[in-house]
RNA sequence: UGGGGAGUCGCCAAGUUGGUUAAGGCACCGGAUUUUGAUUCCGGCAUUCGAAGGUUCGAAUCCUUCUUCCCCAGCCA
């Protein structure tokens, strides 16, 4: 009972719960599958499924997936993972005017770099739902043939009001009582082309005085004259979600179909309308489930489509792989780990309350993940000379430094020191707060493997800016040799070697917003974009960073996790970015600039 | 005001066929280790489950009433 929470041990979610119920009472365990979508004519006498349950993550390609998205993304593959089972990744591209290709490989490079997959040695199961618009077609008819479904001619207008409003019922359209034969030649004269778009719409018959407003004869099909980025101008009729989806799932044998709250009052329709097909023959039963799980809340985050695309067509970021954006392009240049995503959604877990992560959460499981695994370099962020005064001029020397204090196994490597080093600009005060055990006259601190030094003074300018510290260092406390621990310090800096160091562009990434829940209320979320989310900054590396290959990323001691940039970093001359900050119990200068949060 | 959901520690979240002291994580607070004020490690952290009644030997779990929040009136998904 004392395990922590990580994607190999997963905790118990009401889904899981269910999936656990339907295996252990055998209700997929007959399902027959044809090693491809199909009506059920197809999986019939198909050998049995093998994959003990199917689920599926099916965005719709008209735009980028941010961390709302990897939710369910972890959520799907995840659970087909533990269960056995087998997650479609699926493009629900029923709407051409929204839609384009553009989309479809980010999206599919997005999962793929979270670290799952749809392919393995009997299925490759990548799907579009414009693929399956025959047999959609098939079913609408079926319906309109039932008397399930009728050709409506009302105006979108006049459908808006005779549906009622929440709490008084629907009119019963005058079109409602069309015989099938009108209806079935209303409908293929639709598909034909024969009507300008929004002169029909194919509607299911179900009831206009329901108190669930989405089963007051919801639309099915409507009519667009737009080429389909898939499908061309094939077709100039296209079906509705509401009525997509669940054939969708039907036709891919998907046992668990797992979506967001806001399609809990659809579900009603779903299993109507799944129902009505098996009555028909067209599909086989079992039928899909549908289930909902709350969507991703995160504080100082915005997960609206609407408002990302703002943010990216005004400029307020440099694109949807801004790594200030919440998109997983971002989080990637960002230097985010997709394994700290997983951690992530297994930590949050999976229910039906609204819920509000707070951000930190996320930055702690990206540092869990990084501590674990990132190398370690030097990097001075915020360089100030200090001067060794009885270091002898024009000499030099190399000291060690592992590359991981856990993993010695990860080697180390030398780092040249010399009379004058870089060190923190925060490192040194020349009076020191209450509590401070850095340099300070009067005060020794260890320069992180190498020497002792103790303190002497410091030298200002004119604005009384300090321009260079002073110190002298102790010979024989050298780092790894006998007299190191001869003097005790509570202090250790990061320095890097003047002679040797290179100057590099870093990017400390702050948070994009500056209050946790922007643009509450009536307030502009706009007015609460955090003006200093991200700054540039010169730094001071130590050599062994200058060949950093784009997209690698290291710890910079007490600083965090910084990545190449994948987009800006030349050979020899890496930009980097900071991913996340260390955890910082003190809290002070450089590292916490910005809006002061952590 | 119609319908559908949800309210368990600061943030998440197990637990709901009623049965001893209400899991776990994060945060937080102590303390140990530490050449990253990091990591790691130990210890602490809900007499209480939105509220009030009721049933019962016994309720977060059952009943009643109340209350707060979220979603739904696209020919979007």
């Amino acid at each position: 009972m004392n395990k922590p929470v990580t994607p190999e041990t997963p905790a118990a979610n009401f889904i899981r719960n269910i999936v656990e119920a339907d295996l252990a009472a055998g209700k997929y365990a007959t399902r027959h599958h044809a090693g491809q979508p199909g009506l059920g004519a197809s999986h019939a006498n198909a050998p049995l499924d093998d994959a003990k349950i199917r689920t599926r993550f099916p965005p719709e390609p008209n735009g980028y997936l941010h961390f709302g998205h990897a939710k369910s993304i972890c959520l799907n593959f995840g659970l087909a993972q533990q269960f056995g089972g087998r997650c479609h990744m699926r493009f629900d591209d029923t709407n051409p005017e929204k839609e384009d290709t553009e989309y479809v490989e980010s999206i599919i490079s997005a999962v793929r770099w979270l670290g799952f997959d749809w392919q393995d040695a009997k299925e490759n199961n990548l799907y579009y739902a414009s693929n399956y618009f025959a047999w959609m077609l098939q079913c609408a008819e079926y319906l309109v043939s039932a008397g399930h479904a009728y050709v409506d001619s009302q105006s979108a207008d006049e459908m808006r009001v005779t549906r009622g409003t929440l709490t008084c019922p629907g009119r019963d359209s005058p079109y409602r009582n069309r015989s099938v034969a009108e209806n079935q030649e209303l409908f293929r004269r639709m598909q034909a082309g024969e009507f300008a778009d929004g002169a029909h719409v194919l509607r299911a018959k179900i009831d206009m005085a329901s108190p669930n407003i989405n089963l007051r004869d919801p639309a099915i099909y409507r009519i667009r004259h737009v080429s389909h980025h898939n499908t061309g101008d094939r077709y100039c009729v296209y079906p509705m979600y509401t009525f997509a989806h669940p054939i969708e799932d039907a036709l891919e044998n998907v046992t668990h179909s797992i979506c967001t709250l806001e399609f809990e009052d659809q579900r009603p329709f779903y299993d109507w309308l799944l129902e009505r097909l098996a009555e028909g023959g067209l599909l086989l039963r079992p039928l899909p489930n549908q289930y909902e799980f709350s969507r991703l809340n995160l504080t100082y985050v915005l997960l609206s489509k609407r408002k990302l695309i703002q943010l990216v067509e005004e400029k307020h970021v440099s694109g949807w792989d801004d790594p200030r954006m919440p998109t997983l392009v971002g989080a990637r240049r960002r230097g985010y780990a997709p394994e700290g995503f997983r951690l992530l959604m297994e930590r949050i877990g999976v229910s039906k309350s609204d819920s509000l992560i707070d951000y930190s959460l996320l930055e702690d499981c990206m540092r869990e993940v990084m501590n674990d695994r990132d190398e370690r370099r030097i990097a001075v962020l915020d360089p100030v000379k200090l001067v060794i005064t009885n270091y002898p001029q024009g000499q030099g020397e190399r000291v060690q430094a592992p590359n991981h204090p856990q993993k010695p196994e990860l080697g180390a490597r030398d780092i040249p020191f010399g009379r004058e080093v870089w060190i923190e600009r925060e490192d040194f005060m020349e009076v020191p707060d209450k509590g401070y055990k850095r340099l300070y006259p009067g005060n020794m601190a260890r320069l992180k493997y190498a020497y002792i030094v103790n303190c002497t003074g410091c030298e200002k300018d004119a604005d009384g800016k300090v321009t260079t510290v002073f110190c002298e260092y102790l010979p024989d406390t050298r780092s790894g040799t006998p007299g190191a621990d001869s003097v005790k310090v509570k202090g250790n800096l990061h320095w890097v070697s003047v002679a040797d160091a290179h100057a590099a562009e870093v990017r400390l990434y702050d948070r994009l917003f500056k209050v946790p829940a922007p643009g509450a209320g009536d307030r502009d979320f706009l007015e609460d974009l955090n003006p200093d989310s991200c700054r540039s900054v010169t730094a001071q590396l130590e050599p062994a960073l200058k060949d950093a290959k784009p997209g690698e990323r290291f710890q910079f001691e007490r600083h965090g996790y910084f990545v190449a940039d994948s987009a800006d970093s030349q050979p020899g001359k890496p930009v980097f970015n900071r991913a996340v900050t260390m955890k910082d119990s003190w809290g002070s200068g450089i590292r916490n600039q910005g809006t002061g949060i952590s």
